[in-house]
RNA sequence: GGAAAGGUAGCUCAGCCGGUUAGAGCACGGCACUCAUAAUGCCGGGGUCGAGGGUUCGAGUCCCUCCCUUUCCA
């Protein structure tokens, strides 16, 4: 009996491209639903455009434009990079929608006719200048622990230390760049502790991960607090019926967009919308999303859908974040890879199908390691898998383009098509690194077979086409086979493959049935090797030297990862093996006999008579010193000054032609410079001569 | 700061409820083969299973402590 299934992956939001943390999570969910329709189910893919709120909103208008037009621009992007991935959107719809309006508004009324909508005072940052009251993000500050400077309002990325925008340093408005006031607002809060009971017994019925789960009992453990749904005007958003000038927060109507892209789905095609959302509705509801959106996820939203008498969802499927070789995707390292970027050098589905290959059920984070990703997909998809009917088809074409009219070897078939259900199960449960591995045994197995039949031996004696012939149809029913449970992760190239067999590759059951005795199309290459020089060229070699951007986190970096990143100027050079001669190791007491201090830039000035040094004085605490440096190229002198900088104190005076210099300052750059100089750092809160260790 | 996940061959990973000489793929070395997109097959080298304690007849697998990595925190 086939399942009622509707599926959604979280919605992308309208300011910005898609990236692949986007992708990830789309094939995640594209491979799902591929898999449920090859199995004969009933299922839906829907998602749309995240298009409210405050960004969006500033966003526009610093384009002199309006939302409603941005949002158009930004989501045909988006659904473009959605189909250059092959992800089989039933619709793909947007928030500011009719559809989503109505639901939000229906569930809105419902939540407040039935008691669970209150409203209080909030005291809240307001830029006087725009005239706007100002999200958390929107203010920056100094972090009130550790006094990092430009931090943002909800929390310290250099100390993690979370707290309000009232409580930073010096807070002021990114918006118009003046200091907020605070002001006082009414606003409309969701009771979300109500709704404990009904989401603990939610939970109990097994429908999430477990690390999920125990991440939802501690938010209970902590309590559950009351969730302000609103914001003012001026906002872009839905406004709220019975509040003028008020709006609704955009993460109120963000999921809601679910149900307003699948009513648009089941206006398109004439489905029933309330069998699919009454509270006892047999259908399957999933949510595919990634672990930062879990609470919205796995507490807001079942309790506003249950809390207005809509079902709530079978299961929230969670996945970990994507990393790009080893560290989290980062603009200034150039990991940052865009759908867009990637589409332009390369095909959709050796990266869905490394996606797959490392995606597990679980929460845990996925590293995009490019050289694994070359490797793994010519090894893999054209040597192993391809290559079992590209080596068979020849044999076949030239012993008549048939078929034979039986395998040679059931028992072997046997165990390709015995793996269905296993294959399958691993697909159901979203561990598709397992099903990849098994099916990548299998390929080892049929190159196997192949091997040692030989026919290309047999082919040489006329009397044995036969056996030749029989050899080839076990060899092409084999790769049928696994093509066939690739299908869900390589939808192309089963397609490609289906009109090689002469036999569409589209239901699992299919494998059950051996293709006999019928004719092969002429075969052309179903896939072609990645270029490792291509793919390299999908980390953005950083552009020009940063200017001066020294705050937080990023400039807290180790020495050794300030001379990685330097290192990625070239890209991937050392990788691709030119590694340079590895330098000789030291004790510790050879590092000790360095001084190291942190230095304060009093004075910098350009150097008359050269084109490369500047001339820098610096405070060490207990004394001043005259440095000569050679990084014009790359700093002004006039941003030098009062920053603080890394030098080698004890290093013996040298005589130059312009003065002595008394020390040297510490640069991470490229062997030649190339890709910039880059001073390095303390993070704020050192004092002028400190000693680095 | 709190929390989660992870740390197993050069790389990417598998190792279920503790039990023979720790596995796979890639990479590397050798051999074979030539049907296939220099693809494939066979053989081989390579691991103190992050560190240290503990429980046990026996621990990569359980417990404790520590170190490191990644990530999340309305």
């Amino acid at each position: 009996m086939p399942r009622k299934i509707l599926v959604t992956s979280a919605l992308p939001y309208a300011n910005g491209p898609l990236h692949f943390g986007h992708i990830i999570e789309a094939v995640q969910t594209d491979v799902w639903v591929r898999y449920q329709r090859m199995r004969g189910h009933d299922c839906l893919y829907v998602c749309a455009e995240d298009a409210h709120g405050t960004p969006i909103m500033i966003k526009a208008k610093a384009e002199g434009t309006t939302p409603e037009a941005l949002i158009a621009r930004v989501a045909a992007e988006h659904r473009a990079d959605y189909e250059g991935f092959l992800i089989g959107h039933d619709h793909f719809h947007s928030t500011h929608t009719p559809e989503t309006q109505y639901f939000t508004n229906l569930m809105y009324e419902r939540l407040r006719d039935a008691g669970y909508m209150t409203r209080r005072s909030v005291r809240q940052a307001y830029d006087e200048q725009a005239a706007m009251f100002l999200p958390d993000r929107f203010v920056r500050g100094t972090c009130p622990r550790c006094k990092t400077a430009d931090q943002y309002g909800d929390s310290c990325e250099n100390c993690g230390a979370t707290y309000t925008p009232a409580d930073l340093v010096d807070p002021v408005s990114t918006v118009s760049g003046t200091r907020p006031v605070w002001r006082d607002s009414e606003h409309i809060f969701f009771a979300l502790g109500r709704f404990e009971p009904m989401l603990r017994e939610w939970l109990a019925s097994g429908s999430l991960q477990p690390a999920v789960q125990a991440k939802l009992a501690e938010w209970f453990e902590a309590g559950l607090q009351d969730w302000d749904i609103s914001r003012d005007a001026p906002y872009f958003g839905f406004e709220v019926p019975d509040a003028p000038g008020k709006y609704f927060y955009v993460w109120f109507d963000a999921p809601i967009g679910y149900l307003g892209s699948f009513k648009a789905l089941a206006a398109k095609r004439g489905l029933d919308v309330d069998a699919y959302l009454k509270p006892d509705s047999t259908a399957e509801m999933y949510h595919f999303i990634g672990k930062d959106i879990s609470y919205f996820h796995t507490l807001f939203w079942p309790a506003v859908l249950h809390g207005a008498g809509f079902r709530r969802p079978t299961a929230v499927f969670v996945h970990g974040f994507l990393t790009v070789n080893g560290a989290k995707m980062s603009k200034s390292r150039g990991s940052f890879i865009t759908a867009r970027r990637y589409l332009q050098r390369l095909p959709p589905e050796p990266l869905r199908y490394y996606f797959a290959a490392k995606l597990g059920p679980g929460v845990d984070d996925i590293d995009l390691s490019l050289e694994d990703f070359t490797a793994r997909v010519n090894s893999d998809i054209v040597g192993k898998l391809v290559n079992i009917a590209s080596r068979c088809a020849g044999f076949i074409e030239r012993g008549g383009g048939r078929l034979a009219a039986q395998l040679p070897d059931p028992a072997l078939y046997a165990e390709f098509s015995g793996a269905a259900e296993r294959i399958g199960a691993a697909f159901e449960g979203r561990d598709y690194s397992g099903a990849i591995r098994d099916i990548m045994l299998l390929a080892d197995k049929a190159n196997q077979y192949v091997d040692q039949h030989k026919p290309w031996t047999l082919a040489k004696d006329p009397a044995k086409a036969d056996e030749v012939r029989a050899v080839a149809t076990q060899g092409i029913n084999m790769f049928r086979a696994l093509i066939t449970y690739l299908a869900p992760v390589l939808p192309a190239m089963a397609a490609a493959a289906g009109r090689f067999l002469g036999a569409p590759v589209g239901r699992w059951d299919d494998v059950q049935s051996p293709l006999l005795g019928t004719a092969l199309e002429r075969y052309e290459p179903l896939a072609v090797r990645l270029d490792p020089k291509v793919v390299a060229t999908l980390i953005e070699a950083p552009a020009e030297a940063p200017p001066a951007k020294p705050t937080g986190a990023a400039q807290a970096t180790k020495v050794t990862k300030v001379a990685e990143a330097a290192g990625a100027a070239a890209p991937k050079a050392a990788a691709a093996g030119a590694s340079p001669a590895a330098p000789e190791r030291i004790r510790i007491d050879d590092f000790t006999k360095l001084d190291l201090r942190v230095a304060k830039v009093l004075a910098a000035a350009a150097v008359e008579g050269s084109d490369k040094l500047l001339q820098l004085t610096l405070d060490l605490g207990s004394e001043r010193r005259n440095v000569f440096s050679g990084i014009r190229s790359a700093y002004r002198p006039e941003d030098l000054v009062g920053r603080f900088v890394v030098m080698i104190a004890n290093l013996e005076p040298r005589k130059m032609r312009f003065g002595v210099s008394e020390g040297m300052v510490l640069c991470a750059s490229a062997r030649d410079d190339a890709g910039g100089i880059f001073l390095l750092s303390a993070d704020a809160g050192v004092q002028p001569g400190m000693k680095v260790s």
